[in-house]
DNA sequence: TTGAAAGCGCTAACAC
DNA sequence: GTGTTAGCGCTTTCAA
């Protein structure tokens, strides 16, 4: 490996030098600074970044902690924070916790305030208060979409108004026509999606509609189980609609559950869900959803992140994310006249 | 920070102590360590990971270039590796190349050998000659799902015998007495998926069936371009009673295609994929495909990146990984008789 | 503008 | 068993 150091030798310099090249350029005689790069492109020469860590009291990763990547709406969120991150000349690990909380405390042991200088939670299944005092001893924590602007947590975090989101589907659902709506309501590695179903309700309510405890269901977060619960919603209720589930995911499995029936859609059974993953644009029918700005959410809790690392503040405080759009396409259709 | 010193003083011994007690316990007594013990757990210590990567020579984490993390087929490599390094102590850092050759060249240059001790690869998109430079100087790197067992790549590498997997699904649709075979080859984030496609052709051959070069569509890597191709391929050969994709993604967009269209899967038009991603046994009908193990192919591929750390070899060198398997679910079925 | 020197927190000989 | 010492490669005052 090739020292700072022997960079120095080479042109004839310090390591003070070669470093102040490599910082702040200003300081340092165009000519030694030529002299010095040359060596360093002749050498090869590549900082150690842990050094650099070390001498500087912080590093330049950040972590993303949360439940299982294999979820896809994950994905999506770790690409363009992974992006955001790169842009500003950080690099990001991985922390998946398997929805175990030990892992959760275990990793932020090992790496807050060490490894990464600042992390990012998107899982529920650490308690607040464990984050709560790692964020005090170790390194800035930030809580990404936080499904409650209405009560702010102990710690910063970027709320993502998912009532709102909830409302939006409703008024869509009711504007096509739709009085029978049957809920799904995942209950996944983010926890229970309660915030986007009360919001829902809350709008079909103001619309005259009373929510009908037996249409709505409560499930874990996956295709599959969308797939298996909109069977059985059907099966009770047959005079349903239109489905809306509580993110996309579980409208996916909604769809092709309905489609399995011989019913229609969005003919015969309208279906919408929440998010605005990928993959709802590439199923067919494609799905009407409510875009929550993944990728933008991302990014602007890197920026956030990266904010507290640099001006740590000792008050918690909440950012409202971009707000839910609801995005038509082809799962969703006027109520059927019978 | 809590540092060791600190922790040496309470428990009245020196750094070095303190140092055994978190490694090599044997040599430190009995009592001294009890004292350190209690030290560290009153201080909360925790030690320094940067600090520790300087002092070793190495670091503790691992780094995973791909072109992009939200191909459904990586998450779940991801996940399998973290896990595996997180087991071995290490933690991973995720690297999207963006399909970007510079990108790729950049975090290479920047964490191999310094951040990250080993880099295992998943993208084709840097030049093998750039990653042979940068294992030379920098860092072991591996590339894990190298698709030619035939020509050893000159790094070592995990190869998965692609052509197999395309054979399989050869048989497999032969044995249910399919002859008119619409083929969709992926040509995505991980090159182009010709010993796949090969393979596949081979089989055929070698049952009297050749290739018509008219049923097949060589198309990017996604559910989109599945569909649009499988439109495409259904439009131009209507006698087609099998479609073979390179990937499940490209499959289950064929498979939408079919449904579409009218024709019932797997009465009119079977299909079948390769890879097994999650996607492949949540839809349906089910897909029927030949899975790659993968998981196991990211544990395998962690475990001898690791072992490329601790003990570099002069020589690449090629390991074969598990074999791939025929999965059948619902969207293959019997020829249908005309 | 450049150099000397100290130190970041830890490990690893080597002495005692 | 435990302490002493010397770095690991870098940054950063402070002098020159």
């Amino acid at each position: 490996m090739v020292t700072l150091s022997e960079v120095a030798k080479l042109a004839h310099v310090t390591a003070a030098t070669v470093s102040n090249v490599l910082r702040n350029r200003e300081k340092v005689h165009p000519d030694t600074a030529a002299r010095v790069l040359k060596a360093i492109d002749e050498l090869g020469y590549r900082p150690n970044l842990n050094a650099r860590a070390l001498a500087e009291g912080r590093s330049s990763t950040l972590a993303l902690m949360l439940s299982n990547i294999s979820n896809p709406f994950y994905p999506e969120f770790v690409l363009a924070a992974e992006r955001a991150a790169r842009k500003s000349g950080h690099f990001l690990m991985v922390c998946n916790t398997d929805d175990n909380a030990e892992t959760g405390r275990a990793y932020l042991n090992q790496i807050a305030g060490t490894l990464a200088d600042g992390v990012l939670v998107m899982n529920t299944d650490i308690a607040i208060s464990d984050l709560y005092a790692s964020a005090m001893h170790n390194a800035p924590i930030l809580l990404a979409m936080w499904e409650h602007p209405e009560s702010p947590p102990t710690l910063p975090c970027i709320a993502v108004d998912f009532a709102r989101a909830g409302a939006l589907a409703a008024h869509h659902l009711l504007e096509l026509g739709h009085r029978d709506v049957g809920l799904l309501i995942g209950d996944g590695c983010g926890g229970l999606q309660d915030a986007r179903s009360n919001g829902f309700r809350a709008a079909m309510l103001a619309a005259g509609i009373e929510a009908d405890p037996t249409a709505a269901l409560q499930i874990r977060d996956s295709i599959d189980a969308g797939y298996a619960a909109c069977m059985r919603l059907m099966a009770n209720r047959p005079e349903l609609s239109a489905i809306f589930a509580t993110n996309d995911l579980l409208a996916i499995g909604a769809v092709q559950a309905l489609i399995t029936l011989g019913h229609a859609v969005p003919d015969d059974v309208s279906v919408i869900g929440i998010t605005d993953i990928q993959l709802a644009h590439q199923v067919h029918p494609a799905l009407t959803t409510v875009a929550i700005q993944t990728a933008a959410v991302a990014e602007l809790s890197i920026e956030r992140l990266i904010g507290l690392i640099q001006t740590p503040e000792h008050e918690p405080s909440m950012v409202l994310g971009p707000l839910p759009e609801l995005v038509v396409r082809a799962s969703t259709g006027p109520r059927r006249k019978r």
